[in-house]
Order: C-alpha cells, then sequence, then structure tokens
DNA sequence: GTAACATATCAACATATGTTTATATATTAC
DNA sequence: GTAATATATAAACATATGTTGATATGTTAC
C-alpha cells in the first residue's frame, strides 16, 4: 500500500502536475522542464526526481542532458489507469494548454554540443 | 488544477485508502471505520471528512449515525477514472482484505434506537 | 429535564514537504 | 589542463499534515 501512497504524495503537487503535463506531449530534459514552468533548476531537478521515484518516468541520459519521459510500460496498470484520470482532470485547463505551447518553443539550451 | 491537487492529497495516505477499500464494499458510519481500522474517533471522522471535501464521498445522517459513501454519480469524470486506479492498486493487498472481512462482522454500535 | 452514544472540532505536538541558496558532480568544447 | 553548461544534492527555513487528548454539538432513550 505505502507504494501506493508514495505515487499519490508525488501527483499531490501544481508543479508535478504541470511537469506530467508537457512530459504527456514528449520527453524532456531538465532545462526544458524549468524554461517552461519558469522554476528554478533544483526545483525542476528535484519535482523530476519525485516523479521518477513514485515509479512514473524513466530517466536516460543523453550527453548532457538528463532526459525524463513517462515510463507507460514499466508502470503498474493501477498507475496507467491513474495517469488516464491525471490527463483527463488537467489537459484541458488554461495552464495546461499554455505550457504546452511554450513547449513548442523551447529547445535543448546549450546549442553547440550535439554530439 | 488545485482541485485536482486537493483530491491527490486526500488519497496520499494510507489510512484514506483503508478507507476507501471498505467504502468501495459498502457506506459505513464513522464508529464502523474506527471498529475496522481500530483508529480513534476523531481520527476517523478527520480523514472522512478529508475525503468528502476532496469530493469522493457524500454525507447522509441517518439519526445517530452519519453515513459516508462513494458518490460515484456526484464526482467528476477523471475522479471516477483514479478510483478506478485506487481499486485497481489496493484491492488485493493482504491488508485491505482483511479490512473488508473485518467489515462484514461490524454492526453499528448503539442497538437501542432504531428509529 | 438527565444519561448515553455518535460525531465534529480544536489545541498541542511531531513529522513531512516545498522553496531557496549554495555547492558538488559530470559532460563537452577549447 | 580551463571554461561553460546541465544536473544533482545538501542546508536552512517556512508551511502543511497527521496524531492525540480534551471538549463541544447533536440525537435518542428514559
Amino acid at each position: 500500500m505505502s507504494e501506493t501512497v508514495r505515487l499519490f504524495k508525488a501527483l499531490s503537487d501544481g508543479t508535478r502536475l504541470r511537469i506530467l503535463n508537457i512530459l504527456l506531449e514528449r520527453e524532456c530534459c531538465v532545462c526544458e522542464v524549468m524554461q517552461v514552468l519558469g522554476i528554478s533548476q533544483p526545483s525542476a531537478s528535484r519535482h523530476l526526481s519525485i516523479l521518477h521515484d513514485a515509479g512514473l518516468l524513466k530517466a536516460k541520459k543523453q550527453g548532457i542532458w538528463m532526459n525524463y519521459a513517462l515510463d507507460h510500460e514499466g508502470m503498474p496498470a493501477y498507475a496507467q489507469e491513474i495517469i488516464k484520470g491525471v490527463r483527463l482532470a488537467i489537459e484541458e485547463t488554461p495552464e495546461a494548454r499554455l505550457d504546452r505551447k511554450k513547449l513548442q518553443k523551447t529547445v535543448k539550451q546549450n546549442v553547440a554540443c550535439t554530439t
């Protein structure tokens, strides 16, 4: 049961729901999340790791970037059901729409290293 | 979005998930909840009111008892989806099974007043 | 009216959580 | 090697949350 509580605690924060909203669009690195939401880097990093620890995200290092994505296949069935609910709940809110719009205009910051 | 956060905060507690588990069986009064879970009366009352304020429960006064039940019709679509996830998550845990078993043996305490 | 029971609420305390600032680690370019 | 960028982590602080015990409210029986 504790694992379930951890999941709901992870979802009990407006910032993290905003993060899930943009991750439902596509995977993001930390710097994209901080740009879109207008939050500090430590805050973005911490919230992402909370979502990750709750089993919702998979992390993949790509060069200097750490990319986070929803782990639909890896999460338990009940979590998939709950994510459906999250999507229903927030998808059509003005804030969520705006964040997704900002996400489209966002690029990974360091232009130099594409190795 | 804040309403969604309140819902998830309400679900972020092991005691309240146990309460939902028995309310998925049938409606209960406060004294039944405290008996089944083995918690104090103020605790049962408070947790029930948190679930109620989150929009998950309907309350109906019946004589001296206040009966709480899941408000499937009254809750928004996303909440119904999330409750499905809750059920999936906890239904088959040993604790949840045990609580439902205890619920069967529980009777409303005051035998005298059946008016 | 009083007594007994069910429920709600408040105060006090301990614990958990989010935010900010500073710092450490890691990768890439030079 | 140094410099710049991306990320993670820790310390300090304020706020939120859960638990307990005491008390108040409300209903029923007498």
